[in-house]
DNA sequence: CTTGCCTGTAATTTATCATATTACAGGCGG
DNA sequence: CCGCCTGTAATATGATAAATTACAGGCAAG
C-alpha cells in the first residue's frame, strides 16, 4: 500500500503557485490542468494546505498565493496535512490475533514501538527536504530544455 | 494509505514458528488461529517467506521450521517479500501531469529522487530491526504477566 | 502403500478507500 | 450587481485488500 497521490499533488501545486505568482491568475482549475486531475481534488488538497497556514486562498477573480516561503515548506508539513498521519501510522497491524495465544496476546505490544521508530526516521527525513529543493530543480530542467 | 498487514502477519507467523517450535505442530490453521486471519491468507504469506529463503516448509505432517536464526531475520526482508517493494515505491505519484506546462513536464523528475530518498532512510531502518527484538519483547512480556 | 492431514493456488465475493464527477451554495472583486 | 471562483456534499467508479470456498497435489505416519 502507498501514500496516496494526494502528497504529491500538492507538492505540486505548490510549486505551481510559486513558479507562476507573477504572470498568471492561478485558480483551482488552471492547476488541475497543470496536475492532470479534477478541480475538486485540488480544492480539497487546497483546503487544508490553507487550514494549516501553508497557502492563503481569496475567493472572487483571486489569487492563490504563499503564506511562507517555500525553503520554510517542507515535505513533512505537506504530508501532513494530505494523508492522516496521525490517525492509523504508515503500518496497518493485524487486528485480531488471539488473545488466547501467547504470542497474540503480545504482538501489537512488541510490534508497536518499532514500527513508529521506522516511520520517525521517514519523517526525520521529509522534514530535511523542502519544497524550494524541488522548485530549484525545476527551474534548472527549465533553462536546460524547456 | 498503508502498508498492508501482510506484513506484521509475517512478523507474527515467524515469531510463532520460532516459540512453539519444541511444542506443537505449527500448521496454517494454527497460526491462523492465533493471528486471527483466514488460512488461505496465511499460506500466500508462508509461500512467499518460502521462496525468500526465510523459513522452510514440508507437507505432509509436517513442521514449518525456521531457515535461519531470528536475529538473521531482519523487517526488511519480510516487508520486501510481503509487499511489493521494488515495484512502485512508497509513495504513489499522480500520473498524468500536463506536458503542456513547465512544471507538469517537470514535476516528476524533481520529485522521484526525493521520495527514494525518504523510502530509503526507512528501509535501512527497517534493516536494523530484526524479528529477535520483537520475540525478546514477547518472551520478557510472557514472563511479567503471562 | 495407503490414508489423512496439510500445502498450493485459483476463483469468487465482500469491504474499503482513493479518485472522478456532478451539482450547487456562498463569497469576493471588478 | 454579476460573473468567476471556492467550499463541499453526494454519488459513481475503480482498484485493492482480505475473506471464503473449492480442490488438486504432496508428504509422512502407520
Amino acid at each position: 500500500m502507498q501514500i496516496s497521490t494526494k502528497f504529491t499533488i500538492a507538492v505540486h501545486i505548490i510549486t505551481c503557485i510559486d513558479y507562476f505568482k507573477d504572470t498568471l491568475p492561478v485558480t483551482s482549475s488552471f492547476l488541475a490542468g497543470s496536475v492532470g486531475v479534477n478541480p475538486v481534488i485540488i480544492r480539497g488538497v487546497m483546503s487544508k494546505l490553507k487550514e494549516a497556514g501553508i497557502i492563503a486562498i481569496s475567493q472572487g477573480k483571486s489569487g492563490i498565493t504563499l503564506a511562507r516561503p517555500l525553503t520554510e515548506i517542507t515535505f513533512y508539513d505537506v504530508y501532513k496535512v494530505t494523508d492522516g498521519v496521525n490517525e492509523t501510522g504508515l503500518f496497518h497491524m493485524h487486528e485480531n490475533p488471539n488473545p488466547n495465544c501467547p504470542v497474540g496476546r503480545n504482538i501489537q505490544m512488541a510490534m508497536v514501538g518499532k514500527l513508529q521508530d521506522i516511520q520517525a526516521v521517514m519523517e526525520q527525513k521529509m522534514q530535511e527536504t523542502t519544497i524550494a529543493d524541488v522548485a530549484v530543480d525545476i527551474r534548472r530542467k527549465i533553462k536546460q530544455a524547456g
